[in-house]
DNA sequence: ATAGGCTATGAAACGCGTTTCACGGCAAGA
DNA sequence: TCTTGCCGTGAAACGCGTTTCATAGCCTAT
């Protein structure tokens, strides 16, 4: 491999006027430049960018933590997250880390170790505050509200409110909802909002799959007690719930009305009423948080749901 | 930033012993052993791991060339990558080339310039004998087949093989077929199995999408000559093929039979006749071949496709 | 005429961990 | 007793680009 050296010494020239060509510098002759150039060329050079890396403690590349690259609003989250990046000339490296905290913590030594300028959480099980233990290493963006923290995040409270205002205007009182993780943040909100205006409860927990949407089914018709409407946390586990359903002989929206979320192709093509949520959108702003000036300020940003109207909802009567 | 040689003077060693410490070299004295570990715990050094990637001349990191990170064959793909990654301690840069070329060259150019260790390429746009003069620079790896180059891929002629036998068998003999891009591998190898066994050939090109099925559909109404069934290049055309036929009044499988191809969940959810690919298993493969002894030979790994009979197809009568 | 300021250029230091090589000591085999 | 060979240790070189600092010529403003 040909290093800059060679070239300076090919060339007739000093390394560092070699380094200057290379980045554009103002401060060289035409002619010297012209001479490097030549050089470049003859001794088909090639930068190292580890070098470069190591030298200007940069390395231009952002981590993106997030439990699963293949799962439709992570990777929607990713994509946005490439775009950016790609728009500002950085690079990025993933840890998918199936919510295992050992796995998370990896991403979060290579903030440490210099292998990656930021750090985009995308979701966590680790506590916030072993995550943030780490910003003395580099600025950290998450892709959930929290406080006091650099977030781009959806407001999970008002998403719900909008989707559960709907089946309250159809005339839904007995609404059911379905949550993720029972402890995250979006899930706590979520719930909040539905206790607000809810009476009696009817809360399915752990709900992620769409396999998880056919349990549901399953728990719902076995219940003496049931609600007339529910409002879940993915467009999976609407999927999961009104397939499982339909195969079982009841109608959707019929007996029962669904409300999925996230606005995946998934609602697309089932035609469902969901509330959409503009993943890239928050991957962008996550990527360009992480190289905003006044990170330190701790800035989030709240980016909005859509109300989507399909054809799993009914009025009640 | 506490560095290796800081941590010398403190346990007064040489920074070679340090260097034995940080990587578990036996030739260490237990004392010194010791000492140097409480060093690092006294001035809280965490290494550089750019240094050591410069250094070693590796950077324990593979790039992975793919148009689309959010579509979920890709993401499936990716999803392997990621996990094989893993296993082996290595990470993973990605870049999204939406089949644009120039963005396509970044990923060659990081191979040149040492940013990573190996390429793996999904799919791309560029000329295969533009990819391949980069793999002076490190290995090379495709998701696609090609004539003498290291890659893992499914052999789409079998797999179409298997849908029009299966069309054939149901007594279908006017059969269409939808293909992607038109020139790509994949479809002319589709298109070989089709025209092997089809008389009058009906092709719809450049279908990529749900919209895109849509638009096959459209043209489907308003043939007067019709296949009876159409065997799609990917779930994404089926679904969106099945929906608009059934929203402007027709049966499926009823007046037009419809095989997909991936074995998404959007085949699950519409319960849909398809080709399963194993996506995850050739990301996980195409990793472990980057870092494979025998490279040079250029290994090939051919993985298997599953029909999966669901409900979108009928017998011709 | 002189202090500043800008252009051009290069030597050397810097970022930091790994690896080669040389050397001393000690034990086992010949 | 002498030769091997392994253990333990460190000085110095290496990988390679960037940046600081000093130097020097030349022009402009005072």
């Amino acid at each position: 491999m040909t290093n800059i050296r060679d070239l300076a010494r090919e060339a007739n020239v000093s390394v560092t006027t070699v380094s200057r060509v290379l980045n554009d510098h103002p401060y060289v002759a035409n002619e010297k430049r012209q001479t490097v150039r030549e050089a470049i060329e003859k001794l088909g050079y090639i930068r190292n960018q580890t070098a470069v890396h190591l030298s200007t403690g940069m390395t231009k590349t952002v981590g993106v933590m997030l439990p699963f690259v293949d799962h439709p609003y992570h990777a929607a989250i990713l994509q946005g997250i490439a775009q950016a990046a790609f728009d500002a000339s950085y690079r990025f490296l993933t840890w998918q880390t199936n919510y295992v905290e050992t796995h998370e913590q990896l991403a979060l030594d290579a903030l440490a170790q210099q292998e990656i300028d930021a750090l985009i959480v995308v979701s966590h099980s680790l506590p916030l505050s072993a995550i943030l233990s780490y910003e003395q290493y580099g600025p950290i963006v998450f892709c959930e509200h929290h406080e006091d923290v650099a977030a781009v995040y959806i407001d999970h409270y008002t998403a719900f409110q909008q989707g559960l205002a709907h089946l309250r205007q159809q005339g839904h009182t007995s609404i059911g909802i379905c949550l993720g993780r029972p402890d995250s943040t979006n899930s706590l909100a979520r719930k909040h909002a539905y206790q607000e205006v809810v009476r009696d409860e009817f809360v399915y927990e752990q709900t992620l799959t769409i396999e998880d949407g056919a349990t549901v089914a399953r728990r719902w018709m076995q219940q003496k007690q049931r609600p007339t409407a529910i409002l879940t946390a993915s467009d999976h586990v609407a999927a999961g719930l009104i397939l499982e359903l339909r195969k079982q002989g009841y109608q959707v929206p019929g007996d029962l009305s669904v409300i999925g979320f996230d606005g995946s192709e998934l609602a697309e093509v089932l035609a469902m009423t969901t509330i959409a949520i503009p993943y890239a959108t928050i991957g962008r702003h996550a990527f360009q948080l992480t190289v905003r000036e006044d990170l330190v300020a701790r800035p989030q940003i709240e980016v909005p749901s859509t109300f989507i109207a399909g054809t799993t909802v009914l009025p009640h009567t």
